[in-house]
DNA sequence: GTGGTCTAGACCACG
DNA sequence: GTGGTCTAGACCACG
C-alpha cells in the first residue's frame, strides 16, 4: 500500500491517510478482502506516530471502508454505505455544491468542470482491475 | 444575508462564514458591488465575536471575493482569480478527486454523478440574474 | 533569528515581522527547511502577544514563504509563487514605480539608481550560500 | 491634474493622492511652479471628503513637494530634498531592498528586475517635457 | 510542545 | 460608523 503524506499540508496526517485509503479502494488499487498493514507497520512505513495510524484506521472502520477481524488484522470491507439512498445523495450533493462554488471563484467555466471530471474519472478507471461482474 | 453557523462543527466558525459567503456569491444570491453587513452587525447577528467576523471578511478579501472600502464597508468584488492557471486547476482537481472517491464509497455510479452535477449547476444558474451585457 | 520591532512605526507589528522574515529568506539569512522559533518563543522574544506572532506566521504561510507542520513547528518553505505571471509582474512594477518616483524626489539620477540596486543585489547574494546543485 | 483613486485599495485615499502627485511631478506631468487645484476643487473632482484632500496636500507640503503661498494657492515646489546626501541614499536603499526582497519571493530573477526598471524609467521619461537645462 | 480558534475588551486610522 | 490591530487569557486538535 503506497501512500504519500504531505507533512506541511493543512490536512492532518491521519486525515490524509483516510483520504488516500478511500481513494485507493475507489480506484481499484485495493479490493474488497485485501489486507492492510498492521497499525504498527503502517506507522513505521509512513514515519508517523502509531496513534496517527491507529486513528486513521478507526475513522475508516467507522465509515465502513475497513473492517477489523479480531486477531487477524484489518481488511477492505465489502459493505458499502449503510446510509439511505436519500442520505447518500445528500452527501454527494454537498460535495458537488462545493465543487461548483469553487469552480466559479476559480473562474473555471462549467464546460471545463465537466471535462476535468471526465478526465479524472478516466484516470481512476485506468487503475481499476477488470470488474468481476459483481460491481 | 442569511447565514447559519453550526457551533458544533469541526469547521471553524470563520471558515463557515467564508464558505457560505462564497456560495452566495457563486449562486447569484449576492452580486458584484453588493454591500455586506458591517463586521459589527454580522458579529451580532451570528452571535460571534467581532474578531471572528472580521477574520472571515479578511479571508474573503485575501481570496479576492470581497473588497473593503476604507470607512465605507465591505462589498462583493469584481473578482477574477489571481492564481496561475495551473494552481487554479490543481485546486479544482483535488475537489474533483474527492467527489469521485466519495461517490464510489456512496455507491453512486458515474452517470449519476454527472446528472447530479448538472442538476446542481442548473439550480445555481436559476438564481443568477441574467447578464445585462454591461459587464 | 534576530528581528527588531519598532512599536511606534505606522506599520503593524505583525507586518514588520512578515517583512523582516521575507528579507531574511531572500538574503539567505534563512534557508529552505530551516525551522523558525515557535509562536510562543517568538512572542516572548519580541514582547508581543502570541496572537500577533501567530498572525505573522499565518501571513507568511499564506504567501508561501513558510510552511507549518502540524505539531512540529514552522519552517521556511520551498516556495515558488502561486500567483499568475501577470500578477507577479504587476506587483513588482508597482514597487519599481515607487522607487523611481522616490529617486526623483530625492534627486538621485537614474544612473545612480542602477548602481545602488546592483550594490544591494550583490550584498544579498554575498550572504546566500552557494547552490549545491541538489536543489 | 488627472488622478485615479482606487477606493477598494488598502492604501488610504489621501496616501494615493500623495503618491500620484509625487509621480506626476517626477514624470514631468507637473512642473515646478505649476498651480494645483484648491483643496475644495480637488475634493470635488475626486469625490472625496475635503479633509482627505487637505491631508494629502499637508503631507506633500511636509515632504517639500508642494508649497502653499498664502492667499495664492498651492504650487509645485522647487526645493528638492532637504536631507543630506547620506540620508537620501539611505531612504532609497530601503526601497531598493524591499524591491529585491519582493522580486526574490515573486521568483523574478535579477536580469528581469533590471529590464523592468529600465522599461518603467523609459515610460516615465516619455511623459517628461524636454529639460530646460535647469534640471 | 506545537499551532489554531475564539472571546472580551480596548484603542486607532480613515473619512 | 467603518474596518484593523493588539492584548490577555482560555480551550482544543495534532502528534
Amino acid at each position: 500500500m503506497q501512500l504519500h503524506l504531505d507533512p506541511s499540508s493543512a490536512t492532518p496526517l491521519y486525515a490524509q491517510v483516510v483520504e488516500q485509503v478511500k481513494a485507493l479502494v475507489a480506484s481499484g488499487g485495493m479490493r474488497v478482502g485485501d489486507q492492510l498493514p498492521s497499525v504498527r507497520d503502517l506507522a513505521v512505513s509512513l514515519r508517523v506516530n502509531r496513534n496517527t495510524a491507529a486513528k486513521a484506521y478507526q475513522m475508516l472502520e467507522a465509515e465502513g471502508v475497513l473492517a477489523t477481524r479480531a486477531g487477524h488484522g484489518t481488511f477492505v470491507a465489502a459493505g458499502s454505505s449503510r446510509w439511505s439512498r436519500q442520505e447518500r445523495f445528500r452527501r454527494l450533493e454537498r460535495l458537488a455544491d462545493r465543487l461548483l462554488v469553487e469552480a466559479h471563484h476559480l473562474n473555471i467555466p462549467p464546460a471545463e468542470i465537466a471535462s476535468l471530471l471526465e478526465r479524472r474519472l478516466h484516470a481512476f478507471e485506468m487503475n481499476r482491475p477488470k470488474s468481476t461482474g459483481k460491481s
